[in-house]
RNA sequence: GCCUGGGUAGCUCAGUCGGUAGAGCAACGCAUUCGUAAUGCGUAGGUCAGGAGUUCGAAUCUCCUCCCAGGCUCCA
């Protein structure tokens, strides 16, 4: 007897016994549909497995294999590894245990104040493990607000959150089941946890977990409320993807840009300038300077002029500008000489360019008008929140400010973005998408008119460069709205490189003025951009998007010349000057150790060609040549030829060709 | 800033119960002269992050400071 019609997601119709559940579905699909089942979607919504269908659902089975099946996974874990965490320490309140990208974390307030240490993770994990072999059910309880307040008195931050629940109904679906319904899952008689859940069906479900990390954190992200014990851990609906999910972790690890930087001798941070400020070594100093000898040609052609300004100003500037008003704890105190006078590091260049464009009276004529400089700022960040090259205290951005009239604005943010674009090019990035940020609440200032007017402008610019375009509500700065290119690297990771900001405010603050054609005293638009973001930081993002493998234009040695006997030396020396001549980077290693035993250093370092010359390239002019990432040396390559080859791969910014 | 973990030779790491500081690689020296990913022998290298304390004696135990790594609302 079938008197129940459900939907599959291919349309096709199902009849289903009264009272049927989406798990009945995978089972009357099929053994291993219900195998692999963790959750449902109907009617949109993810559910758990036990939901009853109606008539007339459209149903999709969740299995593990899909991003909301992952979700579910890792949401069920984390509250397996709850239950293991209350069953060792008695006691313990939980706060949230969400799902997040590849994994999951639950929030604790240990009894007593205690604080978990990484040898918890193994027992935690040995709890957890025993747990999912009890093969306990997840059970869905339904429950009004007072049995929740009755059911979870003891948990101080579930009674939060319920009274939060209770008191803004904000949510769809609380609000559609009368906000007077919250649900809770139990798993055993000892354990129950607020939740929304969906969960697996059964606590067997899960297993391919690992713990990572334990770490603190403030209960509502907030530092003036408590700080709690947060657990991280990674889990999968696979053995198989567990695994290569902590082979990216490795592979990533590999490529750290503070670990190859310093194997490659290209930068460090030594203790006693301070943490968070860099010093580049020479061959880090090679790198940078072909980086920004490159962005500098491309910003000449491109109509840019080159100003410098000072590290330190008066504190006066940046009362102007609103920095002091907007984030004094980044910036660095000031110090304070004669007369009194406080003194600043400067966090931002754009005052400074600023007060060169007002240095004289300005005409509609010069507009627009696009000053750069790389300008070292210095920000003082917390100093948990400093990480290698990417997040310093001191940096030198590749920085610009554009003056130009109302009317000019689209189109020059328009070109600003193409530039953007193709420079990112220039260095072998070449997956992007954007990301507008518009007006944050309570920080904006400028009127509402303006800030609509920037952001649809910005808006269409984007639009019209034909990338994906991702919203990030409220995240703009706080004198306007801004555009972000967000790269991806080669392993799949996205970083936020280039900025392209809009801003009414700065030239009102300084009230700076252009003449028109109509010879009436006007105010500019300025656009804030810095395209490297950093040049510390792109630094960083190019090493570990080539795993320190870079192309041959930004290596710092491009050639090592070696002899296969000592008697070829002089003949390496004299191949070596004709490639240095040519302006290629290029060293001679003696012929005091094996052949076998350089090519191996020199592979180590990842330098792009190994050249070796022995009694045949003397006699032939002549040399062998071993790129890198290539297992097939050729030999007899004329040297000519091989100059040639190198010069056009460094015009054209490619690596190397391994033959 | 706060939580957890860490800091031993240039690098990667060992160092037991508190009892004279260890290895491999790298560096340097000598020998070796070799055609595409590790030649042999030898030498040197240390305020065990820094400071204070406990102790007959501290890399080791205690406290303080510095530095590094991960984390600090992708919401029940």
């Amino acid at each position: 007897m079938s008197d129940l019609q459900v939907f599959l997601p291919d349309e096709s119709r199902r009849e289903l016994a009264e009272g049927a559940t989406a798990g009945d579905l995978a089972a009357s699909v099929g053994a291993r549909l219900a195998r692999e089942a963790v959750a449902a979607r109907v009617n949109g919504e993810l559910l758990d497995l036990s939901v009853a269908l109606r008539d007339g659902d459209h149903v999709a089975i969740v299995t593990g294999e899909s991003d909301d099946g992952r979700d579910v996974i890792r949401h069920s874990t984390a509250h397996v590894m709850a239950q293991a965490v209350t069953r060792l320490w008695p006691g313990a309140h939980l706060a949230i245990g969400p799902s997040v990208r590849d994994g999951f974390y639950y929030d604790f307030a240990l009894p007593g104040g205690a604080h978990f240490s990484d040898d918890d993770l193994e027992r935690i994990t040995t709890e957890m493990r025993s747990i999912i072999a009890e093969d306990q059910p997840f059970a869905r309880v339904e429950l009004s607000l007072e049995e929740g307040r009755e059911l979870f008195a003891l948990q101080p931050f579930k009674r939060e959150i319920l009274e939060a629940l209770s008191t803004t109904p904000t949510d769809e679906d609380l609000a559609e089941s009368g906000a007077s319904v919250v649900t809770a899952y139990s798993n055993s008689e000892s354990f129950v946890d607020l939740c929304r859940g969906p969960h697996v069906p059964s606590t067997a479900r899960l297993g391919h977990f690992t713990l990572t990390r334990v770490a603190g954190a403030y209960w509502r992200g907030d530092e003036r409320r408590p700080q709690l014990q947060r657990i991280y851990g990674t889990a999968w609906e696979s053995a198989a993807a567990l695994n290569s999910y902590l082979d990216q972790l490795a592979e990533a690890e590999r490529r750290d840009h503070r670990r190859l930087g310093h194997e490659m001798d290209l930068f460090s941070f030594p203790s006693e300038v301070g943490p968070g400020l860099a010093v580049f070594h020479p061959r880090g100093g090679v790198m940078r300077r072909a980086l920004e000898e490159h962005s500098r040609q491309r910003h000449e052609r491109s109509g840019y002029e080159f100003v410098y300004s000072p590290h330190i100003s008066r504190a006066e500037l940046f009362e102007t500008s609103g920095h002091l008003t907007w984030f004094p704890e980044r910036m660095f105190p000031p110090m304070t000489l004669d007369e009194g006078q406080r003194y600043y590091l400067k966090p931002m260049n754009c005052p400074f360019h600023v007060l060169i464009y007002r240095s004289r009276p300005r005409s509609y004529r010069e507009l627009p008008l696009r000053l750069f400089e790389f300008g070292s700022v210095y920000r003082f960040e917390m100093s948990g929140a400093l990480q290698g090259l990417t997040r310093v205290r001191g940096m030198t951005q590749d920085d610009a400010h554009i003056f130009c009239t109302r009317a000019q604005m689209s189109e020059e943010l328009a070109r600003t973005l193409q530039f953007v674009l193709d420079l990112l090019r220039d260095f072998g990035l070449e997956d992007f998408y954007l990301e507008l940020s518009t007006r944050p609440g309570a920080k904006a200032v400028g009127s509402d008119e303006e800030w609509s007017e920037a952001e649809a402008i910005l808006a269409r610019v984007a639009r019209d460069a034909g990338l994906e375009l991702v919203l990030d509500p409220g995240g703009g700065a706080f004198y306007g709205p801004k555009i972000s290119v967000q790269a991806r690297d080669a392993i799949g990771r996205t970083h936020q490189i280039s900025t392209i900001q809009l801003d009414f405010q700065t030239p009102k603050n300084f009230d700076i003025s252009y003449v028109s054609a109509l010879n009436e005293r006007e105010c500019p638009i300025m656009i804030h951009r810095a395209l490297f973001g950093s040049v510390e930081r792109f630094l960083a993002i190019l090493i570990e998007h080539y795993a320190g493998n870079l192309p041959t234009w930004l290596c710092p040695e491009q050639v090592r010349v070696l002899g296969v006997r000592d008697d070829h030396d002089d003949f390496a020396h004299a191949v070596a000057e004709r490639l240095r001549q040519s302006g290629i980077r290029v060293t001679v290693e003696a012929a005091n150790e094996p052949l076998g035993a350089r090519i191996r250093r020199a592979k180590v370092e990842k330098i792009p060609y190994v050249v070796v010359v022995g009694d045949d390239d003397v006699a032939q002019d002549t040399l062998g040549v071993n790129a890198r990432g290539s297992n097939d040396p050729q030999r007899g390559v004329p040297v000519g030829e091989f100059l040639d080859r190198v010069a056009r791969e460094v015009a054209s910014h490619s690596l190397p060709e391994a033959s």
